[in-house]
DNA sequence: CCGGCGATCCTCT
DNA sequence: GAGGATCGCCGGC
């Protein structure tokens, strides 16, 4: 019930995932973020999206599991997750661009020394940095146990949400897929 | 504040 | 062998 939103239209996910916090729980404390920014990712008919051409050894989660964690790495350098989230049978995940900030402030300035604080968690390879996750990362159960290191929670944004084309792509940037608070 | 550029390596063709 | 769902640094305005 809790997470039927992800069993719905990758895109109407990806709208719902605004306002949900992450939860990262490690030895020295916890971490938790508020999600600002998304974009939906789908299958063969998203010409932007790496399951565009069918199933391969990296976008494998994408076919699989709803509530799942797709890591993969980007420019040989930055990590990016996504939330899997797709129709039964269908394919899709939810990239996690940006969060803000709620608990754990310390703990994610470690992750990302020398940052000022306005650019610790702007952009998907800056936040899998300041949580600390990176590719051994890759299919982890997010919404399955809740004492679990990294979760997603509740919390559901009720205001106003925009729409806009996807950050750096090049095909189908005529789709309003990405999604951030009205504010 | 904005645009250009190099880093760096995995993935798929 | 090319290119990418990015980032941070640098220079200019």
């Amino acid at each position: 019930m809790e997470w039927a939103f992800l069993e719905e239209d990758t895109v109407k996910a990806a709208e719902q995932l605004i306002g949900r916090h992450l939860v990262r729980r490690t030895a020295q404390g916890v971490m938790r973020v508020r999600i600002t920014e998304t974009e939906a990712y789908r299958g063969g008919d998203d010409p932007a999206s790496h399951a565009h051409r069918g199933k391969t050894a990296r976008n494998e989660p994408m076919f699989g599991e709803v509530g799942r964690l797709y890591v993969y790495l980007i420019y040989g350098m930055h990590y990016c997750m996504n939330v899997v989230a797709h129709r039964p049978g269908e394919v899709g995940a939810v990239l996690l661009r940006a969060a803000e900030p709620l608990e754990g402030l310390e703990l994610l300035r470690a992750n990302r020394p020398g940052v000022p604080d306005r650019s610790l968690l702007n952009g998907p390879g800056k936040l899998a940095q300041a949580l600390g996750i990176d590719g051994s990362r890759n299919g982890d159960d997010l919404i399955g146990d809740p004492e679990a290191d990294f979760i997603l929670e509740r919390h559901a944004y009720t205001g106003p949400i925009r729409a806009t084309p996807r950050i750096g792509i090049t095909k189908a940037t005529e789709l309003l897929w990405r999604f951030i608070p009205a504010d």
